[in-house]
DNA sequence: TCTCAGTACGGTACTGAGTACCGTACACGT
DNA sequence: ACGTGTACGGTACTCAGTACCGTACTGAGA
């Protein structure tokens, strides 16, 4: 159901309120925009708009829940004895979804940028993300300030990452990224005598962390992000 | 003005409203509580609240926006000699402005706890603070993504100790910042061959942090800070 | 075909935050 | 006494979000 057997799929209820909202954003800015005029615009009431998103921010943030669902899922699953490798692949899982949101990524991140209110918001969300995995850093890890500083420059490391994709600055951010987690690796797995350590740093992670992706896409990621860890190291 | 010549300072409206919305947070929750309400107690009309405050949230955050400006101004007219320890000063800056609020800080940040759009807004706040020591440090440090390590390291190490002392965790906590700062300066002052690192770490930087103190009070800040970071360090 | 239940939607009315505007009282300096 | 600024209260408005009710469509079973 929701698209007719013909011709193209008929968008659904959800899927025309979204559009309207951003032609409207576009046109008159975010606070400039109500929920009427949005409703209005794609044909359907005002209540109906309430039951397709929780709130006005909701339409520029929609898979939320879900992604952190997902999050969640993916570090609860993994064993004990690949508690870092977890944590990359649950962050890595956080930046493909944008990724694979294109345009609508973009849009959002024009419109966080110029709306407070929007950008809090998105604050807020990536405070949960950072939660999930202090939570689950620190269980493997005795100390609580290192679990914290660990999950914040995860969190911190994917966004710097994403913000240089959303700028255009990114050819392959799936290769920087792997670059930026090396460096946090680098930074809190690489300790002189420190019990509980994270094992092996560097490239290595990299692979490791490509496990569960296409395998022929492997050996280009990794010679993208040696070049580029080269490329950082010795100027 | 605004305080009578005779016995005890008259409370200013702002004063009054601030005792009349907490009071009315802690009887009926934050959501629970309408601003005619917090105005109607403190024996104001509406508009008078919204003259002192410009939000109901402000309430709750009164004095953000002036420390912001402090932080920043600290930064700003720090050398670029002691870039480090400006950041140290200004973070601890922060730090301190809560220990002052005392019991307000306690009450705002049970609300935080329970409220979830409060804890929203103190988290947006944190990123500021994180923001003007990011772009603070990545003038002095050449690499995007470790100024921005290192400035969300700074922020979640002053976070983790403030959150001990307002679960009265925290017995010196001036002094557990100190020992948090000193693992964020072994985290990222002390590589191996990187130029433009942060010089010296440890307990040096402790003493340095505290020059624009109460000179008595160093002693004593130094020696628990030693004392925590041996029980931290080899156990 | 009729009926019944579930669902999806629209409409109305309400609460509450935040804004704009106007009127007024009470301070002052002259 | 006379303006003048300022602090305050009141009214009326916009808009997000909620609650509730009515109705049209749909599909299963008799």
């Amino acid at each position: 159901m929701a698209t007719s057997e013909g011709g193209r799929p008929r968008p659904t209820v959800r899927e025309r309120l979204q559009q309207a909202a951003f032609e409207l954003f576009d046109e008159q800015g975010y606070d400039g925009t109500t929920v009427d005029a949005i409703a209005e615009r794609a044909g359907v009431g005002r209540t109906t708009f309430f039951r397709a998103f929780r709130s006005k921010e909701e339409v520029i943030f929609p898979h939320h829940d879900e992604l952190l669902e997902q999050v969640r899922g993916r570090l609860d699953a993994a064993s004990e004895r690949h508690s870092l490798v977890a944590v990359f692949e649950a962050s890595r899982l956080v930046l493909k979804h944008y990724l694979n949101e294109g345009e609508l990524a973009q849009r959002r991140y024009d419109l966080t940028r110029s709306v407070p209110s929007l950008r809090e918001r998105e604050i807020a969300g990536m405070q949960q993300y950072q939660r999930a995995f202090r939570e689950y850093i620190r269980t493997w890890m005795g100390d609580e300030l290192r679990a914290e500083l660990m999950a914040g420059s995860v969190i911190t490391a994917h966004n710097v990452v994403l913000r240089r994709w959303l700028r255009g600055l990114a050819e392959d951010p799936v290769a920087e990224f792997d670059v930026a987690m090396t460096k946090v690796v680098e930074l809190f797995g690489d300790r002189r005598g420190d019990p509980g350590g994270a094992g092996g740093a560097g490239a290595t992670v990299v692979v490791v962390t490509h496990a569960g992706d296409d395998p022929s896409s492997i050996a280009g990621a990794v010679e993208a992000a040696l070049r580029n860890d080269l490329a950082h190291r010795a100027p």
